[in-house]
DNA sequence: ATTGGTGCAAATCCTTTGCAATAGC
DNA sequence: GCTATTGCAAAGGATTTGCACCAAT
């Protein structure tokens, strides 16, 4: 999953199968987040394509980043460093943030709350609060 | 813990004990907030609180959020509705938040996966993404 | 040729800051 | 009286919107 290519590939079908679009702006969005393991706010993207794309516009990789997410190949989540983050890992994980500097690591464990803590405090993290957010769509909402 | 009397002498003795001020827009914040379980804005809280104390101001809600939460008396928490939200539930519990309308709930259980979307679907959620976010501080920033 | 996407500029929304006036200690 | 806290106005920063142009189908 870490090559370009195929990256591209499952991004391209993606679109086609919703009957959207192939432009070399989400390509590069969509590389930028995935190829390396990082959570990146829309700005930190922008930089980081800007190279490649001369051109590339903020608007554009807010909407591009949605989209993405919508397909399920980023994910949102804010860490409260007041810009929103978007993370390319795919697999199911969960986050300790950094209260002091933002600094966000990944934590590959179920939802125990024992191994959480130590995996975080493995990467050096005093840990406190720890919050599960659950999303969906209320009764209200999905009636409509 | 629902009298406002009550909530109103724990804070005094809290601001106290630091050496802070107890002012009437502390008071009458932490009493919109706790007194009932609500996901406040700082926006709603300003609007439920400016009736009381004619005059009270959109920067003093904030900073005495900012208070509240670092006192242990609420919790910040981000829904991706666009706004901070503030929980003045002060016993350590989880949520669930609808995508469309952005509705938030409490769940009151321990960090466990099934029972939380049990708890969930009981009250018409359908839920898909469960995040969890450990907050603390990294090994370089305690350390400084 | 169509029309969905893009870039630019400007608008909007939430939150924070600067500073003089006020109120708690 | 001293000084933290407040209210007001204004600034700041992230994200979104409107619209003319461009490029993927």
């Amino acid at each position: 999953m870490d090559d370009p290519h195929a990256l591209d590939l499952e991004l391209s079908e993606r679109l086609r199968a919703r009957g959207q679009r192939v432009t070399s702006q989400r390509l590069v969005i969509h590389r930028a987040l995935r190829a390396r393991d990082a959570h990146l706010s829309a700005e930190q993207v922008f930089n980081d394509t800007r190279d490649r794309l001369p051109g590339m516009s903020l608007p554009t990789v807010y909407a591009t980043l949605e989209l993405l997410t919508e397909l399920g190949l980023a994910h949102r989540f804010d860490a409260g460093t007041g810009s929103v983050l978007f993370d390319g890992r795919t697999e199911p994980h969960h986050h300790a943030v950094c209260r002091s500097c933002g600094t966000v690591i990944d934590l590959d464990a179920g939802l125990d709350e024992r191994e959480l803590r130590a995996r975080a405090r493995r990467e050096g993290f005093r840990t406190d609060t720890l919050q599960a957010v659950l999303t969906g769509e209320c009764a209200r909402c999905s009636t409509r």
